[in-house]
RNA sequence: CGCGGGGUAGAGCAGCCAGGUAGCUCGUCGGGCUCAUAACCCGGAGGUCGCAAGUCCGAAUCUUGCCCCCGCAA
């Protein structure tokens, strides 16, 4: 069976790697997006993707749009393409050039959660639970009928990177098994439900008019990036990490109920409090709130800006 | 030339604008209090103030160059 994968983030090369490990050479190519500039300096900079199949010897073409690259992937004569995260829409031409089939890994219990940076919105929409879906590719987002998936908690402890992190693992283990029941010919497809689509997650400032959990999961959903932030005291400030505390002090919601260095950084809620664990202020780096209170850029008593929303 | 913040004991910060004894919170070490403690009290150690040059009687502080870190935006 030969198989091209095509994927670009981080969350893509557990997979990558487990293709790679189960059928070899069966593995022809990996498509992958561009090289594109990142950070301050603008350096041109390989997705994660790239750099392992680079690193297992597997060859790599990029696409600006794939679609326009009908004839180069004809030219691998691929049974089957695997995706996962690869950021561009397929279209039917390239759906056409698989007899096998184009299979998605999709980081949620579909058909919740399709589109867009599902495991982010899975934390910041609360659920307790979220998972894995391998699916075959069709022309509508994250529609097609479903062939595995399996679960996982969303943990207190959780932010978007372990979950993504765990789902990752989850994902690699489970396209291993699809691939060999396509193979075998038994893969049976379960039509998806009525479900629903999320966008992409943006840099959100922190409603604390809203429940402790609301804002503690709108942290750990958008941590590590874009992350939620705040402003106070003419700080501007990203959040990592937070946890829902107690809190039965009488003060406007957004007022810091806490900040030592024993308390910790405590914020009050529209219902209850989240002790903030984790920040970052604008210019600085990445702190506890335990050394953030010791440098006392904030005390007590101090208001966190209403967002304008 | 995209905009901006920063580099001062192990950590997080103040001091810089108006040059003149190195400060705060925490950690750490020692002692004390206590049935006990991450609590409290007392005491100590720990810093070439990013690097280099310049101005000055004197530079963390002023000038110039360089290195490094970070936020926003792309």
């Amino acid at each position: 069976m030969r198989i091209v994968f095509a994927g670009t983030p981080e969350f893509a090369v557990p997979a990558l790697q487990a293709i790679y490990e189960a059928y070899g050479g069966g593995l022809v190519a990996v498509v992958t997006q561009p090289d594109k500039p990142q950070g301050r300096k603008g350096v041109l900079t390989p997705p994660p993707v790239k750099e392992e199949a680079v690193r297992l010897g597997v060859p790599v073409l990029q696409f600006a749009r794939i679609r326009d690259n009908i004839s180069a992937l004809a030219a691998l004569h691929a049974d089957l393409m695997v995706t996962c995260a690869y950021g561009q829409i397929l279209t039917q031409d390239v759906l056409d050039l698989f007899p096998m089939g184009v299979w998605n890994i999709h980081a949620s219990l579909l058909p919740a959660y399709r589109g867009a940076a599902p495991i982010a919105r899975a934390i910041i929409g609360g659920e307790r639970e979220t998972g894995v879906t391998i699916m075959k590719t069709e022309l509508g987002l994250d529609t097609g009928d479903m062939l595995l998936a399996a679960s996982t908690p969303i943990y207190d402890s959780d932010d978007c990177g372990t979950l993504e992190e765990r789902l990752s693992r989850i994902g690699a283990e489970l396209i291993v098994e699809a691939l060999e029941k396509i193979e075998r010919g038994g893969a049976v497809l379960q039509k998806q439900g009525e479900g629903f689509t999320c966008k992409k997650v943006a840099r959100t400032e922190v409603d604390f008019s809203r429940t402790a959990r609301e804002v503690s999961c709108l942290i750990r959903g958008l941590s590590p990036s874009p992350f939620a932030f705040a402003r106070a005291g003419g700080l501007t400030l990203n959040f990592w990490f937070a946890e829902e505390v107690e809190c039965d002090a009488d003060v406007p919601a957004g007022t810091v109920v806490a900040a030592s260095a024993k308390e910790g950084l405590v914020v009050k809620c529209g219902e209850g409090a989240v002790s903030i664990t984790e920040l970052q202020p604008a210019g600085g780096r990445r702190m506890t709130a335990r050394d953030f209170c010791n440098g006392r850029k904030l005390e007590r008593g101090a208001r966190f800006d209403q967002p304008v929303l």
